[in-house]
Parts: structure tokens; C-alpha cells; sequence
DNA sequence: AGTTGCACCTGGCTGC
DNA sequence: TGCAGCCAGGTGCAAC
């Protein structure tokens, strides 16, 4: 990569895109624990030789400054996809919709979710149907629409594929929990922290999430959040009033 | 074709 | 204090 210049950057589901001005694109995923940090050099000054113990990746960059990527459990990968093979590269081939775009809609939602054979919550979190949504989200989202993580996926429409009540409340649903995440500079449960080293602070108001044993928080519900394993991670959930 | 379970890693926490 | 066991923002692939 050295000489080649960042032309674009810009992010697709979880993927972090850097088109270079070769036409090769670098593609980014941080896993679970992946962490950039940019920093900027004093000018003249010369940057500590030091590395941080998981410190994999360091973009130094023309001018000085230094784009570092840290990732502990190394789940986190980048790839360069060499030009013009962006649509087609099997990363990226089977992406579905960005969940605040406009292409997520009831109607999309219905005409996906019919004859789904799985479970609520592991159509949500199926990165072919909506880009972008995690463990955490998806939970979240599932508790703000009141429906039932274990629900069948096909009945968030109706047998036609068409939208109904429930679709309509899971597309506002995921829409809102992003953007009050976004709103809140994102969920630091550990590793997570913005570009400046900045923390988010979303992850204090998970509805359910980590909420096991405690009250459910709708009006007028008295039931207790319960932790479940569905597709082998934890789902949080009220069992109470998600039907 | 669609699902499920496991593999990939390290670190932090809990309970004995 | 030490250590085993469990858990964690995700994805890909082999096996059914």
C-alpha cells in the first residue's frame, strides 16, 4: 500500500472501506475487540517506538500522523480486494440492506422474513438480510418492538410475504436503537472506543442486554429479563411482553 | 439451499 | 493466591 493515497472511506454493514488510488480497496473488520486509533504527530517530533502488546497494524501516513489497529482476540481481519472486484468479492457479495437506508423498509423486511424457517433473532442478526446489526442491537431492537426473540422469522409477514403490524415495529425498532446508539457515540462494553481513543456510552442504556434477573422496564410490565442461548450467543429478552 | 455447530483467539470475571 | 471454567460487540466453513 505505501505511496498509494486514501481516496474514500466509507463503511458497508460492519465493513470499514478504504478505496486507495491504485482501484484496490482496502476492506477492514474489527471483530469483536478491533480498535483504531488515529493519532496526529506534534510536529517534528519523533513517535515512540513503542508498541502496544496487541498493536497489528500501523497505516503511517504521509505528513506524520499514524493509523494504528489494535485487536486483542484477532477476530478482526483486512483484505485488499484488487480493482474492480468489489462486487463481486464473496465478503461483500451477499451484504443486505443498510439498516437506516432507505432500501430497509417493512416491505423488504416481509419479502425476506417469508417461508424463513429460523428463529427471530437469528434473522436479524443474518448479515445477508439487514448489514450491520450485532448481539447487542439485535436484542435491543427485538425488546423495542415487543416481539419474541424465538418467534419464527416468517411471521414478521404475512403469508404472501407481505408487511404486517410486526414488521412495521421491527423496521421503526431497529431504526431507533441505532440512531439512539449512534446518538450516544456507540456501546464501549470493553474494547470499543472511537478513533480519538473516546469512550461511547450506549452500553448504559441497554433495555435487556446484561439485564438478566432484572425488571423489564415497558410500562406496566412486571416481568424479568431472562438470558437465553439461541445459535450459540446469549440473547436478553422479557419474556413477559416480547411475544 | 438452508441451518447448526464449531473454530478462530485473548482476557476478564467468578467460584472453588 | 491459584486455577479451572465460563463468558464476551463476529464471521467462515464444514457437516448435516
Amino acid at each position: 500500500m505505501t505511496g498509494r493515497k486514501v481516496e474514500r472511506l466509507e463503511r458497508r454493514g460492519k465493513y470499514l472501506l478504504a478505496h486507495l488510488s491504485d482501484g484496490q480497496l482496502l476492506l477492514m473488520h474489527l471483530g469483536m475487540t478491533g480498535c483504531f486509533t488515529v493519532r496526529k504527530s506534534v510536529n517534528g517530533e519523533q513517535e515512540s517506538a513503542e508498541r502496544a502488546l496487541h498493536e497489528h497494524v500501523v497505516f503511517h501516513m504521509r505528513g506524520g500522523p499514524t493509523v494504528s489497529y489494535e485487536d486483542p482476540r484477532r477476530f478482526g481481519f483486512m483484505v485488499l480486494i484488487p480493482p474492480g472486484e468489489e462486487a463481486t468479492h464473496p465478503l461483500l457479495r451477499h451484504l443486505g440492506v443498510e439498516p437506516l437506508g432507505e432500501q430497509l423498509d417493512a416491505a423488504y423486511l416481509a419479502r425476506r422474513a417469508l417461508g424463513k424457517r429460523t428463529d427471530l433473532k437469528a434473522f436479524l442478526s443474518d448479515q445477508r438480510i439487514i448489514a450491520g446489526l450485532g448481539n447487542i442491537y439485535v436484542c435491543e431492537a427485538l425488546y423495542r418492538a415487543r416481539l419474541s426473540p424465538t418467534r419464527g422469522a416468517s411471521t414478521v409477514a404475512t403469508a404472501k410475504g407481505k408487511p404486517n403490524a410486526r414488521t412495521e415495529a421491527l423496521v421503526r425498532a431497529v431504526r431507533e436503537v441505532l440512531e439512539d446508539a449512534i446518538g450516544a457515540g456507540g456501546s464501549s462494553m470493553r474494547d470499543y472506543r472511537h478513533a480519538d481513543g473516546q469512550l461511547g456510552s450506549f452500553q448504559h442504556r441497554f433495555c435487556v442486554y446484561g439485564r438478566e434477573g432484572k425488571p423489564c422496564f415497558h410500562k406496566g410490565c412486571s416481568g424479568t429479563v431472562q438470558r437465553i442461548v439461541q445459535g450459540g450467543r446469549s440473547t436478553f429478552y422479557c419474556p413477559r411482553c416480547q411475544r
